[in-house]
DNA sequence: GTTGTTATTGATATTCATTATCAGTATAAT
DNA sequence: ATTATACTGATAATGAATATCAATAACAAC
């Protein structure tokens, strides 16, 4: 699910910092928004060229930087593979199972888990702001 | 504290592949071992340089995957920082409070966490068998 | 101890993802 | 329309990790 602002957030975010609005961007951030989760630029780029043969891979990187500094974008690296890009807004925090076999993610949050970890936290004075916690292995269908 | 059997470890690692003995292979498996945690291939070179010089970087490099591959490391990757290397041999698992000004390591162990880990891979049909906890924050001098 | 095989080393080159550069172009304010 | 400057897209640069390769060293066999 995509929240309609989405959007929004990104062009707000654009002239709040005195950038300027190319079909580009446009193209970008829909591309990316409409898209399946965990997508490397490779693939963004890909899809984006379909649409408009011609854009830069360098473009689509820039922007999908511009999209995760606006926070709209989560950052996932595995590893030494290609950093993976997932969109965030309307979304809520979640962690991931991943499978070393077919590669795909399984989203999963608990609750327990993240009061734990504030608490962890806490008892050794560090102040968390984020967490990454990922659990590698075998899926249902490649275990 | 390091076990007085590491370094017979990889030595016995080693032979079973059919390699050989070098003094290189001596020279940074000592270093490894009584140096502090959480080096890059760099900072280890450094300190290995400084025994032997002459050694080379490609042989550290080496060497510190082969450690690695025998189970005596574990490799900690931060964003887009060098790898960085961490004794396993005598220590228990743990997880990692990182901090983002002064990029001290804080080592961390939750059993609740653990097992609720375990039990989150189970609901979703999914083998676990290895997990990255990172907690990125202030630590108690940074915050 | 000598010999022969072959793993190892160290210098260097290569790879590959990511980031920087830059000239030409597009944007948007005036 | 003019103007200042951000943006694009092609390409170069960067940097960590890995590969290459000739010279050397390990070590098993004799
Ligand atoms: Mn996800
Ligand atoms: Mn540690
Ligand atoms: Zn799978
Ligand atoms: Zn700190």
């Amino acid at each position: 699910m995509i929240t309609p602002n989405a959007k929004e957030i990104f062009r707000g975010y654009i002239k709040a910092k005195g950038l300027r609005h190319t079909w580009q961007r446009d193209t970008i951030i829909d591309a990316f928004l409409s898209a399946a989760g965990h997508l490397t630029v490779e693939e963004l780029f890909q899809i984006v060229t379909r649409i408009h043969p011609g854009i830069g891979y360098a473009t689509v990187h820039r922007n999908l930087n511009l999209i995760r500094e606006c926070g709209l974008a989560d950052e996932i690296k595995i590893g030494n593979e290609k950093t993976r890009f997932e969109p965030t807004c309307g979304r809520t925090h979640h962690d991931h199972l991943i499978c070393l076999k077919c590669k795909c993610f399984i989203e999963v949050n608990n609750n327990q888990i993240e009061q734990l970890q504030e608490r962890l936290a806490e008892a050794n004075d560090f102040l968390p702001l984020r967490h990454k916690l990922e659990i590698y292995g075998l899926c249902k269908n490649c275990r």
